[in-house]
DNA sequence: AGAGGGCTATCCT
DNA sequence: AGGATAGCCCTCT
């Protein structure tokens, strides 16, 4: 199986309504994971332990489990890349970076481009795949889909270039609730340009 | 090497 | 508007 981080993580959540938010913090105090929410705060637990199986509860970053909330709720939230461990440092090896949420170069770069994303706009994996020189769209959409840092990193904002909303790691409901927050109208699983 | 993905284009019904 | 099919290319067995 996948390699899991074994170093500790800081984990903090945040309760908005129903929903349960969590943010994982590595000692270098950078982001190494973020969930999507769950209903309970044991499910959102349970979603961290499943890549970082040492982890400790602290509420040292609340306030970052709740910004990642605002942005679910369609708040448009400002937000330092820098805060998220994409593993540019270790940048000798892919295969060395495999303790890191982001394990290749190339999700490393759909990652960055899918981060452009302006709040409240929408794009295609195609238009990913293209300005990265590529035609696997569908391994863009594999990448995306192992987005370590949902919401922040916003791979809601990539649809079908048939104009369908297309996937979602959270369920189809999940991503149309988010971008409907965000102001953007879809009807019958398509989006209204 | 092989299978299988958050896809796309094309050709059907 | 849907289904089947072939093509694409990265990742994990």
């Amino acid at each position: 199986m996948v390699k899991k981080r074994e170093d500790p993580i800081e984990v903090s959540t945040y309760q908005s309504g129903m929903l349960h938010f969590a943010v994982g913090v590595s000692d270098s105090g950078k982001i190494v994971r973020i969930t999507l929410p769950c209903e309970t705060e044991e499910e959102v637990l349970a979603e961290i332990s499943r890549e970082h199986p040492d982890f400790e509860v602290t509420d040292d970053h609340v306030d970052l489990a709740k910004t990642v909330s605002d942005a679910y709720h369609g708040k448009k939230v400002k937000f330092n890349l820098n805060a998220l461990e994409l593993g540019f440092s270790s940048e000798v090896e892919d295969s060395t970076s495999e303790c890191l949420p982001v394990t290749s170069s190339f999700e490393r770069r759909v990652l960055l481009e899918v981060s452009k994303i302006p709040f409240g706009e929408v794009t295609t994996y195609k238009k990913i795949s293209e300005s990265l020189g590529t035609r696997g769209y569908r391994a863009v959409g594999t990448a995306i889909g192992k987005n370590p840092f949902p919401i922040i990193i916003p791979c809601h904002r990539v649809v079908k270039s048939d104009g369908h909303i297309g996937n979602y790691r959270g369920g189809v409901r999940m991503k149309r609730e988010i971008l409907k927050n965000e102001g953007i109208e879809i009807r019958d699983d398509r989006i209204i340009i």
